[in-house]
DNA sequence: CGCCGGACGGAAAACATTTTCCTGGCTTTC
DNA sequence: GAAAGCCAGGAAAATGTTTTCCGTCCGGCG
């Protein structure tokens, strides 16, 4: 079996071989809604596994108007946060039989508008945008559009972490988590605190900032504004946040880090200055990265179920019947008490 | 411009709304290598941006026999070593204007060679292999087959850390940093070293265990085989490893785990077991990964250049002319000493 | 015994592009 | 001034499927 070797075998060829037509053979070899009687179906089988049929993709897309793509859009899947959504999707997508296509925007929010046209070129099936909503309002109609474009071609696309779109979405719950967390270190004797917000213009960032300072609101504590430090998204972002945040001084006596991967920057500036943590400052961060988990001090931070949220979305928009209204599925947040944070000296 | 919302617009359709031919449509939206006239040109253009033409990329990929899908299969996407190489290969594809089509293994040998299918079916550019190979003959032929296939019909594939296959690969220094890093321990004053070597089938664990196990011996030291425990490549596998080696109890001075992720849960379990690094035992890993950089107490490693070597995959099988013999170009790896090691009491 | 319906097979149209080949007009060159 | 290209433009073939529509055969039923 699969003997034939000289370059692409067709449809044709193996309806030929089996003498048969190419209705006929087509039928057998993808399941169509009609039967084939027995002794033809065998004998275009056996064609096809002797001359290593293998159907062309592009050629079915065509033909059916629909291809077995489904895109994931993420910022940088090098990003451990992206990276574990990034499984969850792929994970569901392959059960289906489809094939995953990534793209990243690199934090460019107009890409995604881009990668998604390039996805609707391909007639994917379904989308899932990951990437955090900014609050630039112009990019989002655009995309709003282009989404429009998409579903309207008969496409399905799915979002985690941003509401407002006109699909489907896997919402955290990023302020519930960020203001318990607040509550807890309230609770555990804290009442000074310093914020690294990240971007001022990331819809994620700006949610977990809001809930902070709501809990902190509710409990009396007026927020300090200047210890409120906005930087990259990232381990470097936290790392230069926190230097800019001490070189001001603060009086703060926990610091809450937007994202994880923020607070790990942070906690390297700290011992970096000499400060220790938790004995000298506190730090929480948000997410609870896998990788992370073994950081010393281990992190206090709010767990997020990153990989189902990518396999939720996935199934969203793959075997979901698609809604008239969007639909908005709740992702729990659990504050996660560790070693980087303690009651204040 | 872009009004168009009626479905989807073809070719056919900008060309009636110009007045030209189907033939001078297409020859003005792709650049081909036929020359249209100005007239013609910003006829075209000018209907194409005002209907809100976009090329079906399925019909250009049949029409062209190849499509703008470049593959790339690893084995875990969450696994940070992965999802650094698929960075780099990623930013390389996005450059060339490629979409990049993701395909996760499970580690699953066999599922290498379906995804390789599924991209040949789909006429990808290109395939870059990221996972590592094992020692299993069959599945090993058994993809070399499908690169055959591959290439024979007009793909390209390029390899990062296995050779072997018939493919140009780009090969980590597994033997040499081992080695090295072999040496620089004993440099340090260690005679007594425990290995977790990962799965046994995994050629890159087996190399990097081999290149310690040679510097060993060069060095007069015999390695005490009781002392190398096989186990899962991950985080998990090196806590599970560890603990079976404390159980069965070791006089090593220094614990060499072949990757970083196994010695990050080797330290975590040391932790739990009561001992400390380095003071009780040196741990060192390998890959340097991004994320782990901040480890309490930092990891001594061997470093990869791994997004670099994703990049440099994706540009072999992209921007490359295809060479008669797979090349293989050369990944340095950099012993990077940090705080995880010390020389023993 | 004839009729009808259902099931199965095949011819051909459709899908949206690229590309080959042809044609008519223009320039260039003796 | 005529022959010989050259070049832009268009008609049509080709790419590999799916799917519609039609024909035929068979069994069952009246």
């Amino acid at each position: 079996m699969e003997s034939q070797s000289s370059g692409n075998v067709t449809l044709e060829q193996v309806a030929q071989h089996a003498g048969v037509s190419l209705a006929t053979a087509s039928r057998v070899l993808n399941g169509s809604t009609r039967q084939v009687g027995e002794k033809l179906r065998k004998k275009v089988m056996a064609s096809a596994g002797e001359l290593g049929y293998l159907p062309n993709a592009s050629a079915q897309a065509l033909a059916r108007n629909s291809s077995s793509l489904v895109g994931l859009i993420v910022h940088d899947i090098a990003d451990p946060y992206f990276s574990s959504i990034a499984s969850g999707v792929t994970g569901r997508a392959e059960e289906e039989g489809l094939v995953v296509v990534l793209g990243t925007t690199g934090r460019t929010p107009q890409r995604e508008t881009e990668i998604l046209a390039t996805l609707r070129a391909h007639r994917a099936k379904a989308v899932v945008l990951a990437g955090t909503r900014t609050v630039d309002e112009v990019g989002n109609r655009n995309l709003a559009a282009e989404i429009e474009r998409f579903t309207a071609q008969g496409g399905r696309v799915a979002c985690v972490s941003q509401g407002g779109l006109p699909a489907d979405t896997v919402v955290p719950a990023n302020r519930e988590g960020a203001a318990d967390l607040a509550r807890r270190l309230i609770t555990m004797g804290h009442r000074r605190f310093a914020v690294l917000a990240g971007p001022p213009d990331l819809r994620t960032a700006r949610d977990r900032l809001d809930g902070f300072h709501g809990a902190l609101s509710e409990a009396g504590i007026e927020p300090a504004y200047h210890d409120v430090v906005h930087g990259a998204f990232t381990r470097d972002g936290g790392y230069a946040s926190t230097q800019r945040l001490l070189a001001a001084g603060t009086d703060a006596t926990c610091l809450f880090a937007v994202n994880d991967v923020m607070a790990t920057g942070a906690i390297a500036a700290l011992r970096d200055a000499g400060l220790r943590v938790p004995e000298d400052l506190s730090v929480a961060g948000f997410d609870d990265i896998p990788t992370l988990r073994d950081l010393i001090p281990s992190l206090t931070t709010v767990r997020l179920p990153l990989e189902w949220m990518g396999q939720e979305a996935a199934r969203l928009a793959l075997t979901e019947a698609p809604a008239a209204q969007p639909r908005r599925v709740p992702a729990g947040a659990e504050v996660v008490l560790r070693d980087s944070t303690a009651p204040p000296a």
